[in-house]
RNA sequence: GGCGCCAUAGCCAAGUGGUAAGGCAGAGGCCUGCAAAGCCUUUAUUCCCCAGUUCAAAUCUGGGUGGCGCCUCCA
């Protein structure tokens, strides 16, 4: 498989450390709020990822942190009269609310910064003895020009970051450039921890590098997040990392592109910002999934109405050949599945997989999808065997996709069943005003009939 | 100022040297009692512009135009 290597700037041929296995960090949210559908993109994109490796045969290890401790929830639980753990607790909870309808798994671990104190201390006790960082009046920095490789990730010399920063009269830093590794608590019922260097609590950076080195280990295959982190988030955990452990740190860095609104940057200012719990409103979370999945990860992507309605529909559009398959199932002859289908199917797949390992083409891989919906929507009284193999393997495509997997078919009460054969009983009788009335109250009630020639089909609407 | 990205139909979006995938929307047809779903046909002689390399360019090179991102805690 290849993946573009924000590191080299280009596409690489993906080679995990240890053949067969995959580890793999991701930066997760900063719980003080529902997260917001800029947040979404990766958590939906690496997780799609984490998938596809997992269906190849990778044996992956997928750590996404919480950040549970710094200024914004800090902020949010004074403005609330609450306490940070239990603003954490919350949105913690919530996150995987969300994430689950959105089809994202579980890492393998959530670790979270709080729970991580002790490692934290331990990796800026290292840093310090090695002389990369510096404490100053209860404050932790990290020493920019103590690693030649600073700006290696984000491709830009010290000098040319220093030029573009703002000035700001901090003389307690060395170099402008220095961030806060560890940070001291402010006021008496400020939230913190002791340390070597008094009460306070970890700078952002820190807590992932600590993370990713107790969880995965010093050197990890994947690191992932939005582009906005490669600088400073991203350069610097690389260098705490290697500066702590004197080995390479992450072999891929994989960063997603934006997600803008009515194509403006969405911020609070615009009042152009969703959350995913906001959109879940209007459209499925599905939808949302199969939206951030149409287009390729790294490039910007535009949200607004017109592009998830859609989405809502090429997404119907799949479901309604399941459906149909499904119908069909319901009493075609047994049979073998001759070699035309299959081997079509084959090349569905294959084309499917072929565009996932060029760089997580998702794009191209749903088209893969639509090919083989098409394809099964024209099939010639197929028997049994065929709309199972074609049913399948849009299915597993999808699934591979975090898509598709409500395809279990629900049933329908007594009452709408006795309605559905009153209505045969009146199409046969040709009373059609019947017929059609019974067809839009059950519609006004979410349920649409369709007559085939097979018979009546129904579908629950979304 | 430094670093970088993007420009393909009405809309979205693949395609990075071999003659323009796929989806949405629209039009026409088939099917249907009417619908719905589905199928078929149709919608870019052409990929922002100009020049160059090549037998061959949306794809490579140079120049231009337009849009965008990062440069300290924002995914």
């Amino acid at each position: 498989m290849k993946l573009y290597n924000t590191l080299t700037r280009s596409k690489e041929e993906f080679k995990p450390l240890v053949e067969g296995e995959v580890k793999m960090y991701s930066c997760g949210p900063t719980v003080y709020n529902y997260f917001h559908l800029g947040n979404a993109r990766p958590f939906i994109v690496f997780d799609c990822l984490r998938q596809f490796l997992e269906y190849r045969g990778y044996d992956v290890k997928f750590v996404q942190n919480f950040t549970d401790v710094d200024d914004k929830l800090i902020n949010k639980a004074r403005e609330e009269g609450t306490t940070v753990p239990e603003i954490a607790e919350k949105y913690i909870k919530e996150y995987f609310v969300d994430a689950k309808a959105l089809g994202i798994k579980e890492a393998t671990v959530h670790p979270r910064a709080t729970e991580n104190i002790d490692a934290i201390i331990e990796t800026v006790k290292t840093l310090i003895e090695k002389g990369h960082a510096y404490e100053v009046e209860g404050d932790v920095y990290f020493s920019v020009e103590s690693y030649k490789d600073y700006g290696k990730l984000s491709h830009q010399p010290l000098e040319d970051l220093e030029s573009g920063v703002r000035k700001e009269l901090d003389d307690k830093k060395r170099h402008p450039m220095d961030f806060a590794l560890w940070k001291k608590r402010k006021t008496e019922d400020e939230i913190g921890w002791e340390s070597p260097w008094g009460i306070g609590r970890p700078g952002w950076h820190i807590e992932c590098t600590a993370m990713v080195n107790r969880y995965l280990g010093h050197t990890i295959d994947i690191h992932s997040g939005g582009f906005d982190l490669i600088f400073p988030h991203h350069e610097n955990e690389i260098a705490q990392s290697v500066c702590a452990n004197g080995t390479p740190f992450a072999n891929y860095w994989l960063h997603n592109g934006f997600i803008n609104v009515n194509n403006e940057k969405m911020s609070k200012s615009l009042g152009n910002f969703f959350t995913v719990r906001d959109i879940a409103e209007k459209y499925d979370y599905e939808v949302i999934r199969f939206f951030m999945l149409s287009a390729h990860y790294r490039s910007p992507i535009n949200f607004c109405d017109e592009l998830m309605d859609a989405a809502k529909n090429g997404l119907e559009r799949i479901y309604n050949c399941i459906d149909n398959l499904d119908f069909l199932l319901g009493n075609a002859p047994e049979g073998e599945v001759n070699a035309e289908i299959k081997e079509a199917m084959e090349g569905y797949k294959n084309k499917f997989i072929t565009a996932m390992e060029d760089d997580l083409n998702t794009a191209d891989a749903i088209s893969a999808i639509f090919e083989a919906v098409r394809f099964a929507n024209s099939m010639q009284s197929p028997n049994r065997a065929e709309l199972e193999a074609a049913k399948g393997t849009i299915i597993e495509l999808g699934n591979v996709l975090g898509l598709l997997k409500n395809t279990q078919k629900a049933s329908l009460d007594e009452e709408i069943e006795k309605l559905i054969a009153q209505r045969t009983q009146a199409r046969r009788d040709k009373n059609w005003a019947l017929a059609d009335k019974i067809r839009d109250d059950l519609k006004a009630r979410g349920i649409v009939l369709e007559d085939t020639p097979d018979g009546v089909k129904w579908k629950i609407e979304k």
